[in-house]
RNA sequence: UCCUCGGUAGCUCAACGGUAGAGCAUUCGGCUGUUAACCGAAGGGUUGUAGGUUCGAAUCCUACCCGAGGAGCCA
């Protein structure tokens, strides 16, 4: 009996129509009659059931029409062209090896559940259409990065997890240590010995990977690192998680300019990529997650985004005549709202803000000619927010140097940093994309938890 | 961390000071082409926890726990 795939026979149903194969998978539903009974099974290759038709030639036909929801079979039968309207083909059985009841007490249901709800059961809920598409969609945008980038000669730098610099200015981190945390070793002076620790030194959780890239875009020209990004902030909402993934792109010779329109190009191509690669999937997300998500795409693909300075984006907002909460004005870091307001009601579509106050951006940004702004790029999407950060870096030592003076960093703890800017320096810029927000945007789905397997939050991590 | 809303059957919700209910799910029975199948029956609850007010509390009050949305921070 030959082995069969859902997705293989709904993309080449011809070859197996009429023919006797085996296909396996999970109880979606059953519906059963006196002698008969409707079986879908969902085997995870394709986002489709399949329908199995069986009767009570079968010796186990009791036993199959009580099939609970999640049971695992593996069915023989035959392909047939189905008479009835919502599937072209079904799958007429001929034997059912019931694999793995699932018991009564099964959670999932042929209902609607609530996403928070399936969030208590993080375990199952990839058996649920919307994070069957979800996470496959998630699968394909991972390899889609990758091969953007391979296409484009970037080179794939794996920046390290662990590190020591404990002031990347990106947020509160993880400690790692092995230290007995009940019986702490002390320095004299009373504070903890981390020497004693296992690396020699205080070290953390990365919050970017983007100072150990450097480097390398100092030898490969084009890099960039995909991975996970750790931050222990105490924030709680729909767009925050404490372990998340992160790409970051570093371009030598490159400048803002290079910058935007790589991150717009990337941008554009993923969304293509996902339309080519899932359209059933992208189809559910239309019609059941984000009524319009086609007609938002469609439009971010078809048109350039906008660019504007943030000195422009404050005298937008200063000439609308709305009320809000926090006050508009130069020097001052935009808020959500206004955020949300440039990209949802002014452009409706993704915009570019440059040109930042330096006191609002990290150290490693380039001072623009005017003293008081960096060449940083901050890409907003309506619904999301800020989804991209970015900058061309700061490549002069003495304006570099002088900076980390006025921030009072430790430029020994920098001292392989600033190196790249004794050794060829070079304009150079890169950005940030939060990777989950890339997929919320991609799918319509609104909680960040909604599109990672096993989320991490604060106070929450049951799986 | 702050603000707001919420926690009632396995799930989604109703009851808003006077005997705790429905749909779905589950179990049993019926049904010869179903599509969240349909029809009938049954089981299922210390109403998040602990106090308080009251003749009487799911309902009002206080504290705590948990969840969600918004804000800050950011990706």
């Amino acid at each position: 009996m030959k082995k069969v795939t859902v997705k293989t026979l709904f993309q080449e149903s011809e070859n197996w129509i009429n023919k006797k194969i085996r296909v396996s998978g999970w109880v979606r539903t059953v519906r059963d009659s006196k002698s008969f009974g409707f079986i879908e099974i969902n085997d995870g290759t394709f986002f489709k059931n399949l329908q199995i038709v069986f009767d009570d030639s079968l010796p186990n036909f009791k036993e199959v029409a009580k099939l609970g929801v999640g049971s695992a079979i593996v069915v023989d039968g035959e392909l047939v062209e189905s008479p009835g309207a919502k599937q072209p083909f079904e799958l007429k059985a001929t034997a059912v090896d019931i694999q793995g009841p699932a018991t009564d007490d099964y959670p999932l249901q042929k209902k609607r559940h609530s996403f928070e709800f399936l969030r208590t059961i993080a375990h199952l809920r990839p058996r649920t259409n919307t994070f069957s598409a979800v996470f496959r969609v998630r699968s394909l945008l991972a390899f889609a990065i990758h091969k953007f980038f391979q296409e484009r000669g970037f080179v794939y730098v794996n920046t390290p997890i662990i590190t020591s610099c404990d002031c990347e200015g990106a947020g509160e981190m993880f400690r790692v240590s092995t230290l007995a945390l009940n019986n702490l070793p002390r320095t004299k002076e009373g504070n903890i010995d981390f020497g004693e620790d296992f690396f020699g030194k205080e070290t953390n959780l990365t919050v970017s990977g983007q100072l150990a890239l450097e480097p390398f875009s100092m030898a490969f020209k084009d890099v960039y690192t995909f991975g996970p990004t750790f931050r222990a902030e105490n924030s709680n909402t729909t767009r925050h998680a404490a372990e998340f993934w992160m790409l970051e792109p570093e371009m030598a010779f490159a400048d803002l300019n290079d910058n935007m329109n790589l991150a717009e190009e990337m941008f554009k191509y993923l969304i293509n990529y996902c339309f080519e690669h899932a359209p059933e999937e992208m189809e559910f997300f239309n019609s059941f997650i984000d009524i319009g998500l086609f007609e938002r795409l469609n439009n971010v693909v078809s048109s350039d985004f906008a660019r504007i300075t943030y000195t422009e984006a404050i005298e937008l907002l200063q000439k609308e005549k709305v009320d809000f909460e926090y006050p508009v004005e130069w020097g001052r870091d935009l808020q959500t709202e206004h955020e949300r307001f440039l990209t949802e009601k002014i452009f409706r579509k993704p915009v570019f803000v440059t040109n930042y106050p330096k006191d609002i951006k990290a150290f490693y940004m380039r001072i623009n000619e005017d003293n008081k702004t960096v060449a940083a790029m901050d890409l907003l999407v309506p619904g999301v927010g800020e989804i991209i950060g970015g900058s061309q870096r700061e490549e002069r030592l003495d304006y570099l140097i002088k900076r980390m003076d006025e921030l009072q960093l430790n430029k020994e703890e920098y001292w392989w940093y600033l190196d790249t800017r004794r050794y060829g320096t070079n304009k150079h810029a890169g950005f940030g994309l939060g990777f989950e927000r890339a997929i919320m945007y991609l799918t319509g789905i609104t909680n960040i938890r909604d599109v990672i397997p096993y989320p991490r939050t604060v106070g929450s991590i049951e799986f």
